[in-house]
DNA sequence: ACCCAGGTGGCCC
DNA sequence: GGGCCACATGGG
């Protein structure tokens, strides 16, 4: 058991309390199939993004009405260049559009399987997915208890010698291994960690 | 004028 | 399995 994790947890949060104005990702959780899309359309957004600029895409997308997977899946296959024109802001549009493409055919096309391994599995092989995103879309439109690993995360760790390895897997596994099963605990060290990350870069 | 942001896929070895 | 590169925008 590696209990400088717990304990980083609960020093994060007596210092900055619950997380509960969650930011970005976060912002709250999402209830309705409509904000759990939102979520997952942003988590493909902030890819190697500012989050403003995020919120600009976003805010495209919602003027036009199509801030769902299958408002997106319509206008990108009839005419890439209009989805490619609203994203544009969140920068690597021309991926991003292909992107949202594969992952609003993902969940478009078949039942989700219920079984969060399954799910990870079948997510990493949409074009434009990869660990971080897909365990961004587990954790936090779909709720479900998988620790998503980031560039704080791995930041954390190497500071705090938590480990060794800093491997996506490893890390993934050995947050989860030394927590409860609980996305909620999950989304709220995840987003305690990132505050923490961005306070010090200042 | 730089530097950066909650990554990913493709290619190479 | 790991290292390097392209991908692009708006903000500080």
């Amino acid at each position: 058991m590696n209990k400088k994790i717990r304990k980083i947890y609960s020093s994060l949060r007596q210092k900055y309390g619950k997380p509960k104005e969650q930011w970005r990702l976060w912002c709250k959780r999402p209830k309705t199939t409509k904000e759990k899309e939102r979520v997952i359309i942003e988590s493909i957004l902030t890819q190697r993004a500012n989050w403003k600029n995020v919120e600009l895409a976003i805010s495209n997308l919602k003027k036009e009405k199509l801030l769902s997977l299958k408002g997106i899946l319509k206008t990108g296959e009839k005419n890439i260049k209009k989805l490619e024109l609203l994203i544009k802001p969140s920068g690597f549009y021309k991926q991003k559009s292909e992107y949202l493409l594969s992952i609003g055919k993902f969940f478009s096309g078949k039942d989700i399987p219920n079984n969060i391994d399954v799910l990870r599995k079948e997510l990493l092989q949409v074009k434009g997915v990869g660990p971080e995103t897909a365990d961004s879309i587990i954790l936090y439109a779909l709720h479900k208890p998988v620790f998503v690993i980031d560039e704080y995360t791995r930041r954390l760790a190497k500071k705090e010698g938590i480990s060794k390895d800093f491997s996506y897997e490893y890390l993934r596994e050995l947050f989860e291994k030394n927590l409860p099963k609980s996305y909620v605990l999950y989304q709220d060290f995840h987003a305690l960690i990132v505050i923490d990350g961005k306070n010090k870069r200042k």
